[in-house]
DNA sequence: CCCGTGACGGGGG
DNA sequence: CCCCCCGCCACGG
């Protein structure tokens, strides 16, 4: 059904609803769902979304704001360039400014 | 069945 | 400030 108690689907519920622009952290996600500790699992869910076009993966890095996933993106910087194209600046591995894009599920939503 | 590994994070030394 | 270990849990070898 709907609403499935299923870790990686409430995983995908939370990261569809992830602003334009904006990011937030495999720790803050895994906090929302009530298992801070499994910041991991976040990211295997998010894993096995490379089908699913409708969720915006690449708004998820860890809670320094580095592109920690960014190898499961195809090349070495497919993630950054989406990022970019929606007005998220990378320097390096991090995003710029990440305190002031951080939208996090907890306090947000 | 045991073990290493991983898109993490917090705590301790 | 850096490094290591632990908790978490699914998967492949």
């Amino acid at each position: 059904m709907a609403g499935e108690d299923n870790f990686f689907q409430k995983v995908y519920e939370v990261v569809r609803l992830i602003p334009y622009g904006r990011v937030t952290s495999y720790g803050a996600v895994a906090r929302y769902l009530g298992s801070s500790r499994s910041a991991r699992m976040v990211g295997w869910a998010l894993n096995s979304s490379h089908n699913m076009d409708d969720i915006p993966a690449h708004r998820v890095v860890n809670r320094m704001g580095m592109l920690t996933g960014k190898h499961h993106f195809g090349g070495t910087s497919a993630m950054q360039q989406m990022l970019e194209s929606e007005g998220v600046k990378v320097k390096g591995n991090t995003v710029c400014n990440f305190q002031g894009l951080l939208w996090d599920p907890n306090t947000e939503l």
